[in-house]
DNA sequence: TTGAAAGCGCTAACAC
DNA sequence: GTGTTAGCGCTTTCAA
């Protein structure tokens, strides 16, 4: 049924050894003639390797394992891009999950990678495993993306969401905006979008504003009345001359309940979006935004990942982060704001 | 160093068989009283299976691959979900693959699927590996999934894409537009877009028009000048008065180019999309579009897969066709078109 | 330069 | 009910 190394060997005249070390380029041992002689063998059996095999014997399955926080957006689509393209060009396959932000799911994830023996974690973690997070660490090579964990020591690549949110808001401001309010997913677990108001007051403060003029909307991730909460929003504060969206989905939603109030973009209120998009410039008007590097969040993640396994290494704990852009279009005013 | 059944044997006083039982639920042949001793071993020790081993020796895996070619698309994103929901539930990990329509990569990721034993594949395939699709089918159980194959007889789950075209432009007729234009990207080896164009002829057709009304616009997904490209084709066909896209990257081309052309929304041309995404609504116009059933494709897609797997007999060969949806909007004039 | 043999961690006859 | 034992397909030490 299934040709395994032994039939090579046999068909090859040679012992299995043999075929062992010419399938990892062990030629070091090995001659011209039976090295011809078994791969043609290989050849005409078309024989596939097993990887169980070969990983149970050598502890090794070159096999990374991503655990993705939200496949809905498409953020992660970039990043999964950039991991999947790096995972490639270093010859290892990919395990992915998704845990919806479910601490229960995520642990179970967690454990089956470990199950699966793969050799390394990329994780956007939800923030709330902190144990597992910590066992894991210590245990197997990973690589904490996206989201900072306080209390933990991890090798981490994020993209610097204080700086991004601050070059919004200053943007804003030069726009002589006055009255700037920030929308954000509230999420208790989650580090980027309370870097993202830090960035925003930072701005703000900056220019010499008030604890006063700092006004932040929080909305629950998971509730389906995010519009009305936004033009409720909008409503009570009706100074408001701008918004800075701290999540992509948020800025769709806030785009709409303008619309719905009959206002204009951007003159009643500006609108500056996080995380560029594909659809960002095709909106009405087109839309400013902070654009994160994901493709290269992803890359960098696994390629320090993959070194330090192929090296033999730990991965060293410290956080690399990836300057977010900011891209200038229409919703925020005049074009040369910057 | 790493805690093996042994060990839980040794801790628990009983013999790896019974470890092995208990761990798998085999309950019939076994006492209350081991069955908590042992468990209480595998506790103490956080022992976690290697699935390699077991997979070896049992030959399955629990894993399935899944052969993507463009993540770039959301429409994937959400076929991902599907398939990662539908993975999880029937308590099977995911193995995914970006082949970015490449014959070269695609060859390699399945062959990579094949050493690394997965259960099953689902599979989007380029179409430029037919030999290899073949013996992969007759080897592995396979699903195909969004594109027909000729010449290949497989499971396969697509969305109805004649069917789809086929409503869009009813749509179209319906609102009085009487020169309509279709644009695709072209590729020799992919059945969607042919069977969008075919379904945009038979719309036209049942209405009395003559093959002199078809106007096809074919792009190069590949090439950088999308844009000239459009703008060039409405400049030639100055009469066109609606658009029918099959793309949900090119519909967005479309609305930059006949906004840099200066001309309206739907009042001089009007637009239908192909694919629903999250942000069609917010665009300016709101766009009409077809929904693809995308999570549902994903979903029913490894569902089937699974149970063959699990029932351990052979995928039947025939297609599930899912049936695409008209999302009425502003960008095809009224909205009471249908 | 090549091969024999042990063993990675698990499962499943078969025996008790 | 529980244990003994023989592999699953590979890698690798050691000997030839």
């Amino acid at each position: 049924m299934k040709v395994t190394m032994g039939d090579v060997a046999r068909k090859a005249g040679v012992s299995k050894t043999t075929v062992s070390r010419i399938l990892n380029g062990n030629y070091s041992h090995t001659t011209y003639e039976t090295r011809k002689r078994v791969i043609k063998a290989i050849e005409e059996l078309d024989y596939r390797p097993n990887a169980l095999a070969k990983g149970l014997k050598s502890a090794k399955t070159n096999v990374i394992g991503m655990v993705l926080s939200n496949l809905k957006n498409p953020f992660w689509a970039t990043v999964l891009e950039g991991v999947e393209d790096a995972c490639h060009n270093k010859g290892y396959n990919l395990m992915i999950c998704n845990t919806n932000e479910e601490k229960e799911k995520e642990e179970e994830y967690i454990k089956a990678f470990q199950t699966k023996q793969v050799d390394g974690i990329v994780i956007n973690p939800t923030g709330q495993n902190l144990p597992l997070y910590k066992s894991t660490v210590s245990s197997i090579p990973t690589v904490v993306i996206n989201r900072r964990i306080p209390d933990l020591s991890a090798h981490t690549v994020i993209a610097d969401n204080e700086k991004g949110a601050y070059l919004a808001v200053r943007h804003l401001l030069k726009n002589s905006r006055k009255n700037i309010a920030a929308i954000a997913f509230q999420n208790p677990y989650v580090s980027t979008w309370k870097d993202r108001l830090k960035g925003y007051q930072n701005a703000l403060y900056e220019k010499g504003f008030l604890e006063e003029a700092i006004t932040i909307l929080e909305l629950e991730q998971k509730s389906d009345s995010v519009r009305e909460s936004i033009i409720r929003f909008i409503k009570n504060n009706a100074n408001i001359d701008a918004i800075f969206s701290t999540n992509n989905m948020i800025t769709l939603e806030i785009i709409g309940a303008i619309n719905e109030l009959g206002l204009a973009i951007p003159e009643d209120i500006a609108i500056i979006g996080y995380d560029e998009t594909i659809w960002s410039k095709y909106l009405n008007p087109p839309l400013t935004t902070i654009r994160q590097p994901g493709y290269l969040m992803g890359r960098i993640a696994v390629e320090n990942l993959i070194s330090a396994i192929d090296e033999k290494r730990k991965l060293e704990n410290y956080i690399t982060m990836l300057v977010p852009e900011l891209i200038i279009r229409e919703s925020c005013g005049t074009k040369t704001g910057l």
